[in-house]
DNA sequence: ATGAAAGCGCTAACAG
DNA sequence: CTGTTAGCGCTTTCAT
């Protein structure tokens, strides 16, 4: 027995296969109600399923939408899946989720890929900017895209973003508030303009309260934890900082380990911020204070955009705001109980 | 300027789109190296992508896969996706991630979904066992699936399994051979194959040492982490244990809180031994000692029976060997330094 | 209120 | 070696 088709309804119903497409389209005009539970009774008995395929084909909507994510396994990424997904089934649409793992070659095939495969809008989201072919292809294939959470600085395409510079500052602000006067911060990559961002805000809290971040407190992390770890093991060994700010959470678990080793205490003997607030973070002892921002809640605007711009050609730019979540790992640095720093 | 198609290139190429169509499909036989230099050359200038819906729609194959998973924000997923994309990339196929929730009725509409979308087969992941709707539907519309790593015990079905049963096994053996004797586990729900197993490899290993496992220090959890934590703090407060057998590493990490919080050191006063080895496991301090299974494999290898399924109609049954990956948070009862217990 | 027919972009016999 | 033709399963005018 193969696939039954909409053929087979119509000879079954005893109806025109147009008639067959209406009631599967809901169409309401002019259709008799016993036609219309006839079809749908015949639809039901052989449990048909129209073919998405045939019907995207000729409609030119495949109600399929790509995602593009640099890294599945930074749990910060499943958290923007789940949003993105959830917000398309609400409307209809599946998601092709696609991991370039970090790599441009793969960004691209996917990139191809999911133009071939017709999806009809493609949610983007990578470490940094997009590279200038992919960029310009993208335009040129005109298929609607949303920028998740890369910097882009000066650029107009519509996306969701997150005010880093904010969370910089916040995370600043937090340690200041706390006493704190020698601080490190690790970053991510250089070229990286998220990472600047966290990074310049950081400054600029510290740099109101009158407090410098010398060059050398400055560690050049890549968002790794293992790097983290290494960098924060050396540094800490050669100076006395009662504060670190790590700009993403998965460095902050490189920092305690760091600091377990060396048998810093924390939050005791150093503070630690993190970036992020990826879900198993509080699993970590003790609880990481952090920069949250909502990533599914992100993830879920980001498609909003998306589906919207398909729909009605209008686009936007949204940038969500971060904050700070204290838990156990920043302290008051006056009530430092007998260790002197 | 509309999407340029098959057609468009054969006019501009001056050919047949029966030609063009040839040499979008490698087929060798007959065919000038002329005309088909002629051909690839239209192609590459305007950048020409075949419609692959219009290609599915008359080979029967979309060369898209489904993959359904229970919960993505549990860092096993990430990595069973990761090694499912990639050999479903290798092979030529797209994949649709798709994220149950735990829920039945987004399992099923998923199901539905990805029927209507044509994929030529499903991966499925679940926590426990298909409800026998799905497993009904699903072998109805003789679409190829295979069962990823959920219990189903005498079934036929082929799919990935993991040898529960010997993890479990492991855990108890490494714990026995660091001379515990006083031993609690904490397994996931009680109706889930999987967990079941964990727990019963565990008893066999705990018996050949003639040791036994009261029931009262069988916690029942549901593999999440907070409810571990209140689990085990009610526990420990009340028994004397030196060691925790967690039936996965989320369910650890909320022992980890709770030994924390009563002031119990890990591993001098308490041995914490998990199981997936999942990918942020390694931040915790002391670093969690657990049984692993390659996901990333296991996920890899699923997409190859499922592509073989597809391809020869034939399928199989493999199961994976867990291993013992000792850390940080088990140790030698013998060497406890100073403690009574 | 319903149906016939054209056609979406492509592949696959079948001809030549 | 290349082209003609007939669909794949569905939606959509345009008739009736």
């Amino acid at each position: 027995m193969d696939k039954v088709t909409i053929k087979d309804i119509a000879r079954e119903a005893g109806v025109s296969i147009t008639t067959v497409s209406r009631v599967l389209n809901n169409k309401e005009e002019g259709m008799s109600n016993e036609t219309r539970e006839k079809v749908l009774r015949v639809i039901e008995k052989v449990n048909y399923q129209p073919n998405q395929l045939a019907r995207s084909l000729v409609t030119k909507r495949s109600k399929m939408l790509g995602l593009i994510v640099p890294n599945i396994s930074n749990p910060f990424f499943p958290e923007l899946c789940r949003g993105a997904e959830d917000e398309a089934n609400d409307h209809n649409y599946s998601l092709i989720i696609c991991n370039s793992d970090d790599q441009l070659h793969k960004e691209e095939n996917y990139l191809r890929l999911l133009k071939e495969q017709q999806v009809d809008g493609i949610l983007l989201s990578s470490k940094d900017q997009l590279s200038e072919t992919n960029k310009m292809q993208l335009r040129e294939s005109k298929i609607p895209f949303i920028i998740f959470d890369r910097g882009e600085e000066g650029n107009q395409h519509s996306g969701v973003f997150l005010d880093n510079e904010k969370g910089g500052y916040l995370a600043g602000q937090h340690l200041i508030a706390l006493g704190h006067t020698q601080i490190a911060c690790i970053t991510g990559p250089k070229n990286i303009h998220n990472s600047q961002k966290r990074l310049s805000g950081f400054q600029l809290a510290l740099k109101e309260a009158a407090l410098g971040l010398p060059e050398e407190f400055i560690l050049t992390g890549d968002f790794k934890m293992d790097t983290a770890y290494q960098l924060a093991k050396e540094f800490l060994k050669n100076n006395r900082v009662t504060a670190i700010f790590a700009c993403n959470d998965l460095m902050a678990c490189g920092v305690y380990q760091a600091a377990h080793e060396l048998g810093i205490r924390i939050p005791e003997q150093l503070s630690i911020i993190g970036f992020d607030d990826i879900p198993l973070i509080t699993a970590l002892i003790p609880k990481l204070t952090t920069i949250r921002q909502n990533t599914y809640e992100m993830g879920r605007k980001a498609i909003e955009l998306l589906i919207h711009q398909i729909e009605h050609e209008s686009s936007e730019r949204v940038v969500f705001e971060p904050t700070l979540i204290v838990r156990e790992s920043t302290k008051q640095i006056n009530k430092v109980g007998g260790v002197d720093i």
